[in-house]
DNA sequence: AGCACGCCGACT
DNA sequence: GTCGGCGTGCTC
């Protein structure tokens, strides 16, 4: 095994480490072409018991690349897959490098699971007679190959004495065994043949049904033979036949009475010939990016699908076409079946296993067509691309948070474009301020092309005016709005009221002493919930408890709840309009209401299609938030109702502080208005596009420990990179459990400034607190450009 | 990510 | 005196 010989090469393993690549040999026997060697996916032992599917990444000549005494382990196969292509190698180094994640961590993204299959090393007894232990040999000769897992199983108590013993003699052998990597295909289910004939086995699985009348007469109809299943249909099908559900199915796979028809199929033996890549001729224009800006129009008139069809079927070549959200794949999934016919190539959670792999299979086999899917799409290993059109390129959909990497598709997108010398489109009817700043620049070139359909008529109405004027109805809603209501459900058509205020109340106050009650554990003001026992909830850390009696701190009885939240709001809408049915929407469970209030501002756009009414209850919710880019969000949001809201004839606007830039914008019709001030504003404060944001977010399960590191990080930075602005550490609201605690620290980085400078301060001092760090679980992550 | 080693507290 | 908790460190 050790004998010397072949090739040394460098191996992307994928697991999230600082250096992910190690060096093996690659016998001379597996030896390609070295040059053919990079990018191709093979089998490699790590570590004690297990073997992964690596990358090639280096190749790096026929002598140990190290003069350190390494004991190099072997490549125990080679995929059949074509090699990757060294740029989407390049991006994955790219996006490694700066969204400051393990190289592992982006291949694990970008290739999925099926391509890269685990498996147990196997060793195989190489010297039957050293074996002295009776068992042993037995164990052995039973087991001509074994896993670790199985020699753990039979021997639990002398495991690991007889696995020294096989080591140190030299007696076991690593072999690599091809049924580690074999997929399971299910061919078909069928009604199990032995069970028919088998008057035990039926009876045995009778009296275990005994509870479950449903489905004992179902087996019972099944052995008299009436429910006659051809064997290997689909489950689909046996359903239909057995009229019962995939669980029962399932149940009954369980016990025996129906099987599943399994293929086993060696991935190493798949018979994949890699066609010829095409010419991967591309015009390179002087500008590669195009930024589409249609304000005002519908999302169909975004996705170019004509355009594609045309472009693939003149060039041949590979499109690449991403989309932010599910919801959009669904609605578009029969035009792109029907309009690019066979050159559809799904790649999303929507269709198929098998149609994702084909998808990815032929991706990296060059074959040509349009490549569509949502953002786990721009990893799609591409040889052959020509452009890729990023569909509402502003949407956060775009990015991914958990798990690591942390990016936005995008950004990655483009980078993908760049190394493939791609073109690449971004549409959008509310572009972000820096794609804009980048078209005005000349990074990009810029088309402008408002739609001509009509939008619903808008109105904006300045809350303190009407409460002035004492035309308030149902705790918040101006007459304007409530007219409109009215006229909405006299119709019988749905109103759809957006507000974000989550709870009953905003805050509980002591009409005494006017203490506001807040969070024992960091202070934030409670929220105020009904229809629970612990009524008060922090907004920011979760805690929650009951509301006091007396107020804690004068300890009159007199604390009242303030402000109006979704809840509250829900309740004065029903005494308004006794009989209308008002449901709340939260993204969960979809509320049947006549009226619906939606506590997202996106809401999805089945809402908006159907709601004959649109009323933004408080536009400032969506300003006010700690986010610089507050005003484009808004911007954005409400280009969506405009657009979308195809059915409604009014959209009604209420504001309290003052009059918003983004409603400007919108109601002239004008981007202008929006870009104009978002660059003056953030010109002057330096935020992004005028610097690079990059967030820290340390986890702990203790408060404590979070908030220091935080900020000796922050200290440190302003000690050795004065130039970075610096807020924070700030606590960051937990979904979660109480015992997961984050803070943020947020880094204005100058355009100017060395990104890797930063990085490796970054890499240091995590690296420092992580090594003297004992007690608490810590967790320390980088978010580049947060959205 | 696994997995092994190792060091402390609860049991025969 | 052993079993097993999970803290720490390594994987070519």
């Amino acid at each position: 095994m050790h004998t010397p010989g072949g090739l040394y090469i460098s191996v992307l393993v994928p697991l999230p480490l600082d250096q992910p690549e190690y060096t093996y040999i690659l016998d001379e026997s597996m030896d390609l072409d070295s040059d053919k060697l990079v990018g191709k996916l093979c089998f490699v032992p790590l570590g004690r018991g297990k073997t992964y599917t690596g990358v090639i990444t280096a190749v790096l000549g026929t002598s140990a690349p190290s003069t350190k005494i390494i004991r190099y382990k072997r490549v125990l196969a080679l995929l059949p897959y074509p090699a990757l292509p060294v740029h989407i190698l390049r991006l994955w180094r790219w996006v490694a490098e700066y969204y400051m994640c393990s190289l592992g961590d982006v291949y694990r993204a970008a290739v999925p699971a099926p391509f890269r299959p685990d498996g147990d090393q196997k060793y195989q007894v190489s010297d039957i007679e050293q074996l002295e232990n009776d068992e042993v040999r037995y164990f052995s000769e039973a087991h001509p190959t074994f896993s670790l897992k199985e020699l753990r199983r039979e021997f639990p108590d002398e495991y690991s004495s007889i696995l020294r013993q096989l080591m140190e003699q030299d007696a076991i052998e690593l072999v690599n065994e091809p049924h580690l990597y074999r997929q399971r295909e299910i061919m078909g289910w069928g009604i199990n043949p032995r069970f028919l004939s088998s008057r035990e086995e039926q009876e045995q699985v009778l009296g275990q049904l005994q509870r479950s009348t449903k489905t004992k007469e179902l087996v019972e109809e099944i052995i008299r033979g009436d429910r006659a299943v051809e064997s290997s249909v689909s489950l689909r099908e046996l359903s239909e036949v057995l009229n019962t559900s995939s669980y029962t199915i399932n149940k009954l796979r369980d016990l025996g009475v129906i099987t599943e028809q399994v293929r086993e199929t060696s991935i190493l033996s798949k018979d994949r010939e890699s066609p010829n890549p095409q010419d991967t001729e591309i015009d390179f224009q002087r500008k590669s990016i195009l930024l589409y800006h249609r304000p005002f129009s519908h999302i169909e008139e975004r996705i170019p699908i004509a355009y594609l069809k045309k472009q693939v079927e003149a060039t041949q070549g590979q499109y690449l076409l991403l989309l932010p959200s599910q919801e959009l794949l669904e609605i578009f999934e029969e035009r792109f079946r029907n309009t690019f016919g066979d050159w559809y190539r799904p790649f999303h959670s929507g269709c198929s296993l098998g149609v994702r792999h084909q998808t990815w299979h032929n991706a990296l086999s060059g074959v040509s067509g349009i490549y569509v899917g949502l953002r786990a799409a721009v990893w799609l290993p591409v040889t052959n691309i020509r452009e890729v059109v990023v569909v509402d390129e502003e949407d956060v959909g775009y990015r991914q948070y958990e798990p690591s990497p942390r990016f936005t598709a995008s950004s990655v997108a483009l980078m993908l474009a760049k190394f493939c010398g791609a073109r690449t489109i971004l549409t959008s009817a509310s572009p972000s301020i820096q794609s804009m700043l980048y078209a005005i620049q000349g990074k990009y070139a810029l088309t402008q092309k408002p739609a001509v359909q009509d939008s619903p008529e808008l109105t904006a109405v300045d809350m303190n005016k009407a409460f002035e004027q004492n035309k308030v109805q149902a705790r918040m809603l101006s007459y304007e709005m409530t007219r409109a209501i009215t006229t909405v459900l006299h119709e019988r058509r749905q109103v759809l009221l957006l507000y974000q205020r989550k709870g009953f109340a905003k805050y509980v106050e002591c009409t005494s002493c006017h203490t506001v009650l807040t969070c024992p554990q960091c202070h934030t003001t409670y929220r105020y919930y009904s229809g629970r026992r612990h009524n008060l909830v922090c907004p920011v850390c979760g805690h929650y408890e009951a509301v006091p009696d007396h107020c804690p701190q004068c300890n009159k009885q007199t604390l009242q709840t303030v402000g109006t939240g979704v809840e509250r709001l829900a309740i004065a809408l029903r005494n308004l309009y006794p009989g209308v049915s008002v449901g709340l929407w939260d993204g969960q469970n979809k509320p049947n209401a006549q009226i619906i209030i939606c506590t997202l501002y996106n809401p999805p756009l089945e809402l908006l299609h159907h709601a004959g009414m649109i009323g933004i209850v408080q536009l400032d919710l969506l300003l006010m938030r700690p986010d610089f880019r507050a005003n484009e969000r808004a911007y954005q949001h409400l280009m969506t109702c405009m657009t979308e809201a195809r059915k409604a004839k009014h959209i009604i606007i209420q504001y309290f502080v003052q009059r918003p830039i983004a409603l400007d914008a919108i109601t002239k019709r004008d981007y202008k208005v929006l870009l104009d001030n978002e660059l003056h504003e953030r010109h002057i404060v330096g935020f992004p596009p005028f610097s690079r944001q990059l967030d820290v977010v340390l986890q702990s399960d203790s408060r404590q420990d979070a908030f220091r590191y935080g900020q000796t990080i922050a200290q440190q930075i302003n000690q050795h990179l004065p130039q970075l602005k610096l807020f924070g550490p700030s606590p960051l609201p937990s979904y979660k459990k109480e015992t997961d605690i984050g803070y943020r620290l947020t880094l204005l980085i100058p355009l100017q400034q060395n990104l890797s400078e930063v990085r490796a301060l970054l890499y240091k001092l995590r690296k420092d607190i992580l090594a003297q760090h004992r007690g608490s679980t810590l967790f320390i992550y980088f978010d580049m450009d947060p959205q």
